[in-house]
DNA sequence: GCCTGTGAATAAATTCACAGCG
DNA sequence: CGCTGTGAATTTATTCACAGGC
């Protein structure tokens, strides 16, 4: 029998914990530039929204770094938890796709503040290629896979439309890439090893409905006097 | 803290579960549209990316609504899924901040196409107030409360800088609104029933980093500070 | 035979509760 | 003492595997 060996240290962090991480970092660094030097799990789960033996728990996949009866050193913590995630690497970002999605992806200021740098703005729309967007030229898609060799592209951004994104896929991968943030309303097929996190701005809604329609017995109001003005 | 929502006492689906409804229904929709009348377990498993054995599972929550020997009647599952999810109902939803994010949320498609119906879009910035987007007029969010009101709007989303999101979601629970999609990056504090989902762009991007660590030994191309770190 | 639906088994995540250190 | 770190208990989710209907 094949036993997992539980790796006490670096290894083997659960993906619940990993997904938490960006948050902790969040909330960690909300408290260091309100100049908090240390913090303890209770407050810091509160920060965050989560509950502290949650929050414990998760740190101690990264090891030992609190102090019994003090807390956390909020420097100390955003520096492991930054190096865990691999943040204090420079990661070159491409977004395929400048629509409105690309666009606000583009300016989203929480991409560039933490590790990663836009490096590339692609679109297959000639219309667009030229337009000079956060600080960038948008180029043709054509050269796409240039841009990922050229400049070191590691993660690809996808807001392209459906129909374009698995295209768009099979390209990037080919040229090298194995980590995809895909904004398509499309599941995307991939070969092993190559990692896809997916954003559907319709399915947080569906979700919300589901848990709105339980807790409103006659539904929704009506909306009584809305008068279209589309058109 | 999270507080689950008044379950239901007739049948409590997991959460888990109703996360994946959706990609479910958008797997339907695909195969309805390509005039697919009647799928297995297997297919639409593939189709959605999951596994055939958690479909099951997940479709079994709602009901037995598949035939044994042949599979699922692909219409009648979409009208039971979205029945499920409240969708067959029409959803009023307001989105406050009308920056690149706000107007990439008013032009998805996706929203409209599935019982969600944008019924204002708000800004405090006066420079924005006036603006047609996606056939609406942007409306000073001083209204808000009667927007919220007038219109029946039941969920809220909220795309605004982090500094006003938890002042809109204030605002926008005290007008009534029980369900918010936010967009900002900072936790929410609501009160019980209130529920919550937030979509956060850099924290997927963060997962993906620290998943692209692992797999390159060498970190990225253009990691300009290697730290020595002893490994 | 084929494929669903589901108990049982397994795995993962969360929470409890307290030992142990500062 | 207070607060972390963590085994143990509990809850939740996934997967297996096959009974049972078509």
């Amino acid at each position: 029998m094949i036993r997992r060996i539980p790796q006490a240290r670096e290894r083997g962090i659960p993906d619940a914990t990993v997904a938490r991480l960006p948050l902790y970092l969040r909330a960690l660094n909300g408290l260091a530039e309100r100049g908090t030097a240390t913090v303890s799990s209770e407050d810091l789960a509160l920060a965050a929204g989560v509950n502290s033996a949650k929050l414990r728990k998760d740190l101690s996949h990264l090891g030992s770094y609190g102090t019994r009866g003090v807390g956390y050193d909020v420097q100390y913590l955003i520096y492991q938890i930054s190096r865990e995630l691999g943040l204090t690497q420079d990661w070159a970002v491409a977004i395929v796709g400048v629509g409105n999605l690309g666009r606000a992806l583009a300016n989203y200021g929480g991409f560039v503040s933490r590790g990663f740098r836009v490096a590339g703005l692609l679109d297959a729309d000639p219309a667009v290629v030229g337009d000079h967007i956060a600080g960038l030229t948008v180029e043709h898609s054509d050269g796409l896979e240039a841009v990922i060799r050229k400049r070191g592209v590691s993660i690809v951004v996808i807001a392209t439309p459906a129909t374009a994104a698995q295209q768009v896929c099979d390209r990037v991968i080919a040229a090298g890439v194995t980590s995809i943030l895909n904004f398509a309303p499309v599941v995307l097929t991939v070969p092993d090893g190559v990692d896809v996190r997916k954003v559907d701005l319709s399915i947080e809604l569906q979700i919300l409905a589901f848990h709105e329609q339980r807790k409103v017995s006659g539904g929704p109001m009506m909306a009584e006097d809305w008068a279209g003005e589309a058109g």
